[in-house]
RNA sequence: GCCUGGGUGGCGGAAUAGGUAGACGCAAGGGACUUAAAAUCCCUCGCUCCUCGCGAGUGUACGAGUUCGAUUCUCGUCCCAGGCACCA
């Protein structure tokens, strides 16, 4: 008997796929289109067991889909623009454009061993001119349309990574890639006007209704709009200052107003005044702190009366300005109405400053005393000190509100949005140059299309940390004016590279296209993606651009589909010893040395059935053990045999009814139905879990075999469904044992099996009978017994009859072919 | 604090529609084969109690409720994970 060598095996596996060119896709192979994309990797030198999961979950679905008939795109690629390159470059010495295809060509290498079948030849990688020069074009196209803009503000910036960064790219106030904590810094940089899709992106979250909820919630979340009005309190010089608020229904509660410090009225408000001097140093303390430090200290609420008064728009009343640490400038107006009555903040700096406080929302079960008040009342209930709404329930009462500032034309209705336009400039060398030229006398002047693309030079040397290498080479930034000819200096910045991973899941319909961005035809074809699949930390930063920006380019006539991704697949990570697996825990393991010990498959099988996907997997060297163990019993399964039933026609239903062919027959059908369904569903851990009860059922049927021709038959039957079901997981070993069976080895890829209803559905089932809802007793029936004689059968059996002796029968309850009830009392 | 998930054996995890809780795998224990070991195969395996049986009770974070029947539905409590967080 041959054993299972799985090196061997493997490696003439793909070989044979690479020659034949397997998965080669056109829009002209026929059947309907399927876009399965995983998130493409940055090449940092070697694939991890995140990888080797996410891509596992992937060729599975791959395969399944191509055996259903689809034509089915599967592309795979690099990310390949970014900091690590740079590091290594300062650390080594190193090239970032050679260090980072030495990477991409390893792990080329080692996504090829695992046995993904992708479509190599739309391979793409990121850094290419090939790939960038579009994006420089998408940039043009998008600064003509006014979606890009420079501006200078107050930034996120990185220290380690000598970079700025966008709003999203900060957790915790930490750098999303190094952790080193941000800071701020006033930078004149380039944005993407995000915000104008702010609305359609939180609306169309509730039209993908094959993502995740979790992941939709965050998005809106992070898009956070809230819906409110903007009120007009008109100062004694009879100016406006304009506040946002989410709490009409409190207006009659303000008792002072709140400025932030970046708020130009600050220090306008109290110039020439005694208060100047006061403000003044307030303003300029509390601007030097940065935002992350300002949020930390300033829960301890500070601020200093600016000497001005407005009246409120309701009550006539007259209300202090004061400058506050806790007011935000960057939402909203950067000014609010402060109603310490029933806002914790507002009355946290009430108490501080000795502000007085109005009740007008009195809680159901009592009344508020603003004198003995230890805390905001933030809840809901019956207004008081409200003029005309007296008495009326608060929700109730604020669309009467907003309607009288209307007409009066004190306030207007308004939405808010948290999200902030995307800066997209890095201060940094590997990335894609940003096309725009500074000309002395004509400005900011876009690199005319006929001149893209601007090539980032290869030739330079990236040193130490510090400026851009592309700052100090004048062969670079030294340029003539589009316009006027006179030397001017190009934009040093690189982009965003979650600019590149935007849109690369349009450049792999057509990855040899060079007239344009892209090829319309090819991309509407495969547009959009069907399944996408990758990790959760992606959930915010490259899923919300990807989208807005697929709808610029939607915008652009390039591609039909409004939304990029129908389908969403968040596989979790994986941890090993309660951590994720990072070098600093030491609780690694490495894909090279799980192929070495155990090969692909085994690899590829453990990732699927240790866990579903969504959640996390918790490693365990013991588990992939046995899954080498269950394919080895697979491979025993058919070599074992091999002599025996190689020149057998299988069938998959027994002629003669025999019980032990019958039930291996129930079994087959059941499994294929129940796989089948598993996979539809991305239960993948039990699809496998369903192939393995096969497996045992036929090394059971073994046991007992009768060796006539029909068990025979039925046997490599039951082998060839265990084969193709387990083909998706596990490609390699079931394809040789495919061939090992004599098959044609073209037809193990191009069909799923079916199953036949007849034998799913046994003649006899397996009822089972409570009394009053407790598990007694159990009994094999026929199919659709009459319902009076199974009563009787469950009546008699002597664990039921021990307790309904004596007792009264209320009721029976009976789920046919499967459950019997009796209710005594 | 707000929003979303989620709490099931020693462990990873099952249970499309309210109907046998614990599929499948791992670990553990016992046995067969073997001079021995590995490999393989077979059996046992939620907890408690006892008269050790085709036995009784109990059990899906906790407490109520709906129901003939709840891991599943409703309400409340606790805990864990993720997201947001002076966003007005």
């Amino acid at each position: 008997m041959r054993s299972y060598e799985p090196h061997v095996i493997e490696e003439k596996r793909q070989e044979l796929w690479e020659q034949q060119h397997l998965f080669r896709v056109t829009e002209n192979d026929g059947g309907e289109k399927y876009y399965l994309l995983e998130m493409f990797p940055y090449p940092s030198g070697r694939i991890h067991m995140g990888h080797v999961r996410n891509y596992s979950i992937g060729d599975v679905i791959a395969r399944y889909k191509r055996m259903r008939g689809f034509n089915v795109l599967h592309p795979m690629g690099w990310d390949a623009f970014g900091m690590p390159a740079e590091n290594a470059a300062i650390e080594r010495g190193v090239h970032p454009a050679v260090w980072t295809h030495e990477n991409i060509a390893y792990m080329r290498k080692q996504l090829k061993r695992l046995g993904f079948s992708y479509d190599w030849e739309r391979e793409i990688a990121t850094c290419d001119v090939a790939y960038y020069r579009w994006e420089q074009w998408m940039f043009l196209n998008m600064f003509e349309k006014g979606l890009v803009y420079r501006k200078s503000s107050p930034v996120n910036y990185c220290q380690r990574c000598q970079t700025v960064l966008a709003n999203e790219q900060v957790e915790g106030g930490a750098c999303w890639r190094c952790g080193e904590e941000v800071v701020q810094k006033e930078l004149t940089q380039w944005f993407f006007a995000i915000t104008k899709y702010a609305d359609e992106l939180y609306e169309y979250c509730d039209k993908l209704p094959g993502w995740p909820e979790r992941v939709l919630n965050m998005q809106k979340n992070w898009i956070g709009k809230s819906y409110g009005v903007e009120v007009d309190f008109l100062m004694e010089d009879g100016t406006p200052l304009t506040i946002f608020t989410t709490r009409p229904d409190t207006l009659y509660g303000v008792t002072f107003m709140v400025l932030s410090p970046e708020h130009p009225l600050s220090t306008r408000l109290p110039a020439g005044t005694e208060h100047e001097q006061a403000v003044r140093a307030f303003v300029d303390k509390t601007r030097a702190q940065d935002k992350s430090f300002r949020a930390e200290i300033a829960t301890q609420k500070e601020g200093v009366f600016t000497g001005k008064y407005v009246s409120n728009p309701l009550t006539g009343a007259r209300v202090p300005i004061y400058v506050g640490n806790f007011v935000l400038m960057e939402y909203g107006t950067g000014a609010i109405m402060a109603v310490p009555a029933h806002d914790q903040r507002d009355f946290e700096f009430a108490k501080e400053y000795g502000l007085s406080v109005i009740a007008t929302i009195m809680p159901a079960d009592g009344t508020l005393d603003p004198a003995t008040m230890e805390a905001a009342y933030e809840g809901d209930g019956k207004m008081a000190n409200s003029g005309p709404f007296n008495g009326k329930h608060n929700r109730e009462a604020i669309p009467g509100i907003i309607d009288y500032l209307e007409e009066k034309k004190i306030g207007r209705r308004m939405v808010n949005y948290r999200l902030r336009d995307w800066g997209i400039s890095r201060q940094r060398y590997w990335g894609a140059p940003i096309p725009i030229i500074y000309c002395d006398d004509c400005g900011t002047v876009p690199v005319p299309f006929e001149d893209l693309p601007v090539v980032l030079p290869l030739d330079l040397k990236v040193t130490a940390v510090g400026k851009s290498p592309l700052a100090e080479d004048p062969e670079f930034y030294k340029v003539d004016c589009p316009i006027c000819k006179k030397p001017a200096r190009r934009e040093t910045d690189t982009m965003d590279t979650f600019v590149e991973s935007s849109w690369y899941f349009l450049k792999y319909a057509c990855p040899d296209y060079d007239r344009g961005p892209l090829d319309s035809a090819r991309v509407n074809y495969w547009m959009p993606v069907d399944q996408y699949i990758g990790g959760v930390e992606h959930a915010v930063l490259h899923l919300l651009y990807s989208r807005f920006f697929n709808r610029v380019l939607n915008e652009l006539n390039l591609v039909d589909a409004r939304e990029p991704f129908e389908n969403l697949l968040t596989q979790g990570m994986v941890i090993k010893d309660g951590a994720k697996m990072s070098k600093s825990k030491g609780n690694v393991v490495d894909p090279d040395y799980m192929i070495k010990k155990y090969g692909a498959d085994t690899a590829r099988l453990f990732c699927l059935f240790a866990s579903p996907p969504e959640k996390d997997l918790d490693w365990s060297d013991k588990g992939v053990e046995g899954c080498f163990r269950f394919l080895q019993r697979v491979w025993r399964l058919v070599a074992e045999r091999l002599d025996d039933i190689k020149d057998t026609v299988s069938i998959l239903e027994p002629a003669a009814d025999d019980p032990d062919c019958v039930q291996l027959a129930y079994l087959i059908h059941k499994t294929v139905k129940k796989v089948t369904e598993d996979i539809d569903r991305f239960h993948l851990n039990t699809a496998i879990a369903r192939i393995m009860e096969l497996v045992n059922g036929v090394y059971k049927f073994i046991e007992k075999e009768k060796r006539d021709e029909d068990s025979k038959r039925l046997l490599r039957g039951a082998m060839e469904t265990v084969i193709v079901l387990l083909f998706p997981f596990v490609p390699h070993i079931t394809e040789e044992l495919w061939e090992m069976l004599g098959l044609d080895i073209a037809t193990i890829g191009q069909s799923w099996p079916r199953y036949n209803e007849k034998y799913i559905m046994e003649d006899r089932v397996l009822v089972v009978v409570q009394v009053n809802g407790k598990l007694r007793d159990r009994c094999e029936v026929e199919r659709n017994i009459d319902q009076e004689r199974l009563k009787d059968m469950a009546y008699s059996l002597d664990k039921v009859r021990k307790h309904i002796e004596g007792k009264t029968i209320v009721k029976t309850i009976i789920v046919p072919n499967k459950l019997v009830n009796i209710v005594v009392k």
